[in-house]
DNA sequence: TCTGGGGTCCTAGGACCC
DNA sequence: TCTGGGGTCCTAGGACCC
């Protein structure tokens, strides 16, 4: 039996919610973003899309399309709550809720449209709840699978309702524009459209025909594509959040520089930044990588694993630090990042090793990983080396 | 005055071990 | 003795999403 899967999609969502702050203004081209060097437009008011400003667009260039565009800084710590009050207003609903961004979410809806006989007034009815309640817009697609949902929901904005039946995936689906569907970015839709690729229709009919020219071009990603259409992709809803894989923070420098003093000072605040929240996560990472990126916005990665994991600043800002000066000292750049990789929860690492030992290392996880290094370069046993080279750091 | 910052997943080559 | 093949880990880069 066919689940039913709905993907809930707040409208503009920061957008909406500097609005609901002050309602003035309301209809007008607002953006949230900031002026200035690097500035873009994290999202905008469907007012300003009429004049052709988009999410992800320099701040300069969303003015020159919009003189009298507002730009308003964001207010996160409002919109985190605005985006509780949107999960609980789901969870009000089902239990089986995935929470995907802030202002997305999937929900299974099965049992709970079980006996309703007219699906599209009951989440009419829901959709004008959350606006009566929150006055947050959303758009609602229902499908049978999760890739299905998040195209129904896409379908029509704001505070649209598409429902998507698998016999309906030729009917709405296969027409729009290749762009348009999810997983096909940029980079992989002129390649297709070389290949005369225009709609996903088009998509669907050239993995039958021409099987072997559209797997090369999408490699293991074919399989999936080929399921989500023919609308046998994952109908599973993830209620426990996920854990992170990674924990990083990047900042683009007020002005491209090549002085190596400067890019230490960012990266010493990127990695009290990176530690704060990997304790905060309750996480150690093996892998620190750092990213770069040159004037030319070209991005580089270098990155080196541990013996040991760590989430310490004083280890994170060292290894960052030797990792950009081997690499990147004559660059001229433009940001710079730090992400701590290989993670893994502090509870399985204390486990293992008594709470003491545990209190210790983290202390000591720096000179630790030191003696390590030198260890493995000796390839000898670690506590007969440890006693040494302590020894040694102490004349 | 081009192009933020947070992520995930995939690919591919090389090192290394057996 | 100069050479196979499988598996895993590490590293770098790229595509995509919100």
């Amino acid at each position: 039996m066919a689940k039913v899967i709905v993907h809930i999609d707040l409208n503009a969502f920061y957008a909406r919610c500097e609005e609901i702050k002050n309602p003035s203004l309301e209809n007008k081209p607002i953006a949230v973003g900031h002026e200035g060097r690097a500035g873009i437009v994290s999202t905008c008011s469907y007012k300003a899309r009429e004049f052709g400003v988009r999410s992800g667009m320099p701040t300069f260039k969303a003015k020159n399309l919009c003189p009298q565009l507002i730009l308003i800084p964001g207010d996160y710590r409002f919109y985190s709550v605005m985006s509780k009050t949107f999960f609980n207003f789901v969870k009000r609903y089902t239990k089986l809720v995935e929470m995907v961004s802030v202002d997305e979410c999937f929900a299974d809806f099965t049992e709970v449209i079980k006996g309703q006989d007219d699906v599209i007034s009951f989440f009419r009815k829901m959709q004008m709840e959350l606006f009566n309640e929150t006055q947050l817009t959303c758009s609602i697609g229902v499908s049978v699978t999760r890739f299905l949902a998040k195209m129904a929901s896409n379908y029509q904005k704001p505070m649209g309702l598409t429902i998507i039946r698998r016999r309906d995936i030729k009917k709405i689906i296969f027409p729009l524009k290749i762009e348009e569907m999810f997983g096909i970015g940029k980079k992989t839709a002129p390649k297709l459209k070389s290949l005369g690729i225009n709609t996903i229709g088009d998509l669907y009919v050239k993995m039958q025909n021409q099987e072997e020219e559209v797997k090369h071009l999408l490699g293991k990603f074919y399989d999936t594509l080929k399921e989500w259409l023919e609308g046998k992709g994952s109908d599973e809803i993830e209620i426990e959040k996920v854990d992170p894989k990674s924990i990083g923070n990047s900042t683009t420098l007020p002005y491209d520089t090549d002085d190596i003093n400067d890019v230490n000072k960012y990266l010493l605040d990127l990695a009290k930044e990176v530690s704060l929240r990997a304790k905060k996560e309750e996480k150690l990472g093996y892998t620190i990588q750092i990213v770069v990126k040159d004037h030319t916005f070209k991005s580089y990665n270098k990155s080196l694993t541990l013996e040991n994991p760590f989430n310490d600043w004083n280890t994170i800002y060292e290894q960052a630090k030797q990792l950009y000066a081997t690499n990147f000292r004559e660059t001229t750049i433009r940001l710079v990042g730090i992400t701590l990789q290989n993670l893994i929860d502090i509870q399985d690492m204390a486990v293992q090793m008594s709470l003491f030992d545990y209190e210790k290392y983290e202390e000591e996880s720096a000179t630790k990983l030191l003696i390590n290094k030198i260890n493995r370069s000796l390839k000898k046993p670690l506590l007969k080396r440890a006693s040494e080279v302590k020894k040694d750091g102490n004349s």
